[in-house]
DNA sequence: ACGATAATTCGACAAATATCGAATAGTCAA
DNA sequence: TTGACTATTCGATATTTGTCGAATTATCGT
């Protein structure tokens, strides 16, 4: 990944409306929701919102398909995990106990098997 | 975490120079570098490195200490964790189908032990 | 084709931010 | 206390960004 592609994800979600948008989705999961449905649940005119989904989906953080008259916004997890990858790369010399408990541990997204029974 | 707070974060890493700065501190470990060691590296003066360094502590990514007439910055683990769980709080149900290969296990920090054998 | 609905683009203005040199503050050795 | 070194704060400017209403584009049912 390309730090300049980083940057523009990271300015995407450093916005309150976009950020709550993001999280929104996060939750919705694969099917995502409708713009007007967005722009209903975070309450801001629909041009403005239509500007922020756009800045988010150019970011590789959401993706869109269109339903009849409807768009469809969610989340795009590979470009995420792109990012966050890009962010954490090298951490900490490889050596696990240099940064307590992990960080990758702490996203509580898709519930993992525990290692031990 | 309170969204400001995730804001705060995600605008100190939306530029170049911080964004190059806290990525080298992930690299760099606890130890952490001078904060001349890192102007140096990035090819700032020193007043806008320290502007920008200020900036990544107070979002809570970095944490900093004196020792002797250097001041030492590195990454701050529990800050970076923090952010990383707020933005995939409640991700895609619970169901981890349903963002195919999990985001988690694609941040390369601190290697875990695999689930079987 | 027409009218209704859903979403985006345009235009204009207010607010926030990055940058650097110069000046200042803190630390240390002699 | 003096001088050298390290880092931060100040001030001024150019750039970027968020916002909304109005206009536009696209889709649909009849």
């Amino acid at each position: 990944m390309e730090p300049k592609a980083a940057i523009d994800a990271f300015a995407a979600l450093a916005q309150e409306t976009r950020l709550s948008v993001f999280r929104l989705l996060v939750r919705a999961g694969l099917n995502g929701l409708t713009a007007g449905d967005v722009a209903a649940r975070v309450g801001v005119p629909s041009s403005t919102l239509s500007h922020h989904l756009g800045l988010l989906e150019r970011a590789g953080l959401l993706r869109s398909w269109r339903v009849q008259r409807q768009i469809f916004y969610a989340t795009d997890y590979e470009g995420t995990r792109r990012l966050l990858a890009f962010l954490m790369e090298d951490c900490c010399q490889g050596l696990p106990e240099l940064c307590g408990t992990g960080i990758a541990d702490a996203i509580d997204c898709c519930p993992k098997p525990t290692v031990d029974a």
